[in-house]
DNA sequence: AAACCATTGTTAAACGTTTAAATTATGCCT
DNA sequence: AGGCATAATTTAAACGTTTAACAATGGTTT
């Protein structure tokens, strides 16, 4: 046997019946947005898969149409050994394809209450309460909340959280402080103008939103509105994007463990491949409020 | 025959003796700084690959003594039938292994002049020769750079760019308007502040920085020197990130045509696989300038 | 010394395709 | 109807592994 050799790995992997690459797609964001965490995700997926000596394969998902037929073509030709989801959503038809072909993929998102599959997310509802908890102890009464509009699990749960929040703290929640606006900075930038066309015994002294880029928007808008966000008004974004900290001022976010989600993923999906027993079919993690400048300074009313 | 069979994926390759798998790998970024591209870039290759019916196999480079024998590990028991490379720089031991190897591969970004191998990369002399030839053409005469100090290709031409663009309007260089600092906001803040504390007479009234990142540390130095950007003093950056936009005031930019370059690293290195000519084996492609506030208001000297 | 066991080495089959070769079937003409 | 060219179909080999079965070797035990 010579030295320096490796066997093959297609014969292998077609011995074994196995391909040990992971399928992992994920939507193209549009430029006028960003998306703060894909690329960490990406290496911390592909880290962690490199561990068990697994590869990630990346597949684009052109348009949503023709996103499921992908997913089916790679299983019909046996192209991975299962799939790490994201972008899960209710009714997705992905989950329901790979379920009822018993295919392995474990999801980072959750779909449908009543579905039962493997799945991982952040805890949006606990993260948002958190920051609205701190926002109340930072002397703040009236918190308005930017929400996505979709019928979206993601943007449904961090608004229950900070529902919840201020009916702990026992603040009523004027209806005009849940401001319906997309992932997108110009309706959050709009969403906060009407914010701050309140009278001022209803005007929001603190603002959460769903996203970064969103809370840009807030950040920008009070900024042009003659506020100075800090002092004025706080601001807490969602996501703790690379920016964060960067922006005037730093902006307090909430940052998902993206490492350990990833790491996870990926060893319940390996585990699943080897038909070992999975301890949490679900998994909730807990995101960490960052505090920076934006909301770090005590509030007293002056309306 | 069944309906919907699809022949097996592994078997098929073993036969052809091909993997239709494309290789790459790329540096995780420290959580302090941020890509603006490596999403966009990994979309558009995974895009224009599935094109031609090949698949992006992403694998992580953990430390960067590890990293070259990824690429052999992966070239020895062919896993992928190419690679593709980003990061390339001086001496790049991975250029020198796959040429010697004779595997194929194509580069984003060039190595030693002297070495001939297939690469596409941006033109970033001509990128901020452009953004320099704008600040004179808005009345700017002292402009500065914050120029990358290792040993890098990119950081290198990029520099050059403005050296041309100075002599080109016949406008001399102080010494003290080209800063050194490493991609990292906390070094462009400083330096910037070093810029600042020059006499009136020298102190540059507009500051080209070598990624947007920087750029990001050059608004806010500037600001919170008590400058207002767009008005006091110009501000360039260089990759077009999507906050560019967003950032107080909108960041002026040269953005790099990432789906073209993708594309065409894709198209040439499957050119490569199937033994086809090359049309260019090297190719260099123009960043655009993108103006926004930072750098948008004609600027008349107040020294 | 024969029988037994353990170790080492060799052989063959299987994984699921593709491609070329070999075989069988079809159709046409004389 | 027989022969031949062509079309359709079947068979077989190869891609490079792994694994199980089997054979051979050598040493130990009775």
């Amino acid at each position: 046997m010579r030295l320096g050799y490796r066997a093959n790995i297609t014969a292998r992997n077609l011995q074994a019946s196995e391909t040990r690459l992971i399928g992992y797609s994920w939507r193209p964001t549009p430029t006028e947005q960003f998306n703060p965490i894909v690329d960490k995700f990406l290496q911390s997926i592909a880290e962690a898969a490199a561990r068990h000596d697994y590869r990630i394969l990346a597949f684009p998902s052109m348009d949503v149409h023709q996103e499921l037929s992908a997913y089916e073509e790679m299983m019909l030709i046996g192209q991975v050994d299962g799939f790490i989801l994201t972008n899960t959503n209710f009714d997705d038809e992905r989950v329901l394809a790979l379920v009822s072909n018993h295919f392995p993929f474990v999801s980072f998102g959750r779909a449908n209450q009543d579905w039962d599959f493997l799945w991982i997310d952040v805890d949006g509802a606990a993260g948002v309460l958190e920051a609205t908890r701190h926002l109340v102890s930072q002397g703040h009464l009236r918190i308005a909340f930017l929400a996505w509009p979709e019928k979206s699990q993601t943007g449904h749960y961090r608004l229950q959280g900070y529902l919840n929040g201020m009916e702990e703290a026992g603040l009523a929640v004027d209806t005009e402080w849940i401001q319906l606006a997309g992932n997108f900075y110009e309706e959050s930038y709009a969403a906060t103008q009407r914010l701050l066309a309140l009278p001022l015994e209803h005007r929001p002294s603190a603002v959460i939103a769903s996203s970064d880029l969103m809370a840009l928007g807030v950040l920008n808008a009070a900024w042009n509105g003659g506020l100075e966000v800090g002092r004025d008004m706080a601001v807490i974004g969602f996501d703790d994007a690379p920016i964060a900290r960067y922006m005037r001022p730093a902006l307090t976010s909430l940052a998902q463990p993206v490492d350990k989600i990833g790491d996870q993923l990926v060893s319940t999906l390996i585990d699943e491949l080897n038909g070992q027993p999975i301890g949490e079919r679900q998994v909730l993690m807990q995101p960490t409020l960052v505090v920076r400048a934006s909301s770090a300074t005590p509030y007293s009313d002056r309306s």
